[in-house]
DNA sequence: CTAATCACCTGAAGGC
DNA sequence: TGCCTTCAGGTGATTA
């Protein structure tokens, strides 16, 4: 669920309610969902601050850090008061000394928290973030890749943060083909694609991030943008530029939806 | 290097 | 109602 825009809302929301707190203990209800590489040492310490790189969650302790990616299904839900996991789907529950708690709820165990010494442990392989890229930087990336634009965009090493979602939504917002290989783009296509890119983020961010089913925010909230996209779950549907029938086909293993007439 | 497939999990939705 | 298949926002390993 949760792409760049969903993981920045719940890292603002956890600034404001869990900065500065002291960590008593981590309950591992799943013991697959924490892993613990931080030798002869629990987790405690005081959350410093709170830093998001990608769709990773780095929250900084005294000594260590722990990193919180929430892959498909997790949920980070923050309570002011101590209270047992709020559902089944809870794989892990962090107490903190002032009484509150944030639960870690995640359907599939796909989601991970990490103690780590460093989150280059976990994260050597993610490159800059969407949001802090310079369209230079990116424009050598794309002329340096013979892969499919699509491919290009999810992998996480080039930019850091986009999902099968808003990859979908700027690509038909460039008028690129998902399957255009990355160095063809002239300059002009790259920019553009760069300026998109950074726009849709941005918009979702501005919309709380979109649920289209299990995301929610660190108060179980759901997100508005889900109501506002271009191409993302349109199959069958007509173009908003064009009104062709907007297509979904498989391409680098994802769902993937675009205009046949407006994509080239 | 690039692309495709599978694996990790659970639940929802559609076909019969 | 029930069974079976397919699909889902992610990532990493493995195999062509």
């Amino acid at each position: 669920m949760p792409e760049l825009p969903e993981v920045e809302i719940v890292v603002r929301e956890l600034r404001g309610q869990i900065t500065g707190k002291t960590i008593q203990t981590v309950q591992a209800i799943w013991p697959g969902s924490v892993e613990q590489r931080v030798d002869r040492s629990p987790v405690t310490g005081q959350i410093q601050r709170i830093d998001r790189r990608g769709k990773y969650i780095i929250m900084r302790l005294d000594e260590t850090v722990l990193v919180v990616h929430l892959r498909m299904t997790g949920q980070l839900l923050f309570f002011d008061d101590t209270r047992p996991a709020v559902d089944g789907h809870v794989r892990a529950i962090i107490y903190f000394s002032d009484g509150s708690c944030l639960q870690f709820k995640d359907v599939r165990k796909f989601g991970r928290m990490y103690h780590l010494v460093s989150e280059q442990e976990v994260m050597k392989n993610v490159g800059t973030d969407a949001l802090e890229m310079d369209s230079g930087h990116f424009r050598d990336m794309l002329k340096n890749s013979k892969m499919g634009l699509k491919a290009f965009l999810l992998n996480q090493k080039h930019l850091a943060g986009l999902g099968n979602i808003y990859c979908d939504e700027a690509l038909f917002l460039s008028g690129l083909y998902p399957g255009r290989k990355a160095n063809s783009l002239s300059a002009t296509e790259s920019g553009r694609l760069f300026r998109t890119i950074r726009d849709v983020l941005q918009a979702a961010i501005d919309n709380m991030g979109s649920t289209i089913s299990d995301y929610r925010d660190t108060k179980g909230n759901k997100g508005n943008n889900q109501n506002y996209f271009k191409v993302y779950s349109r199959e069958n549907m007509p173009c908003k530029h064009c009104g062709t029938r907007i297509k979904k086909i498989k391409m680098a293993g994802r769902g993937t939806h675009f205009c046949p007439q407006c994509q080239k």
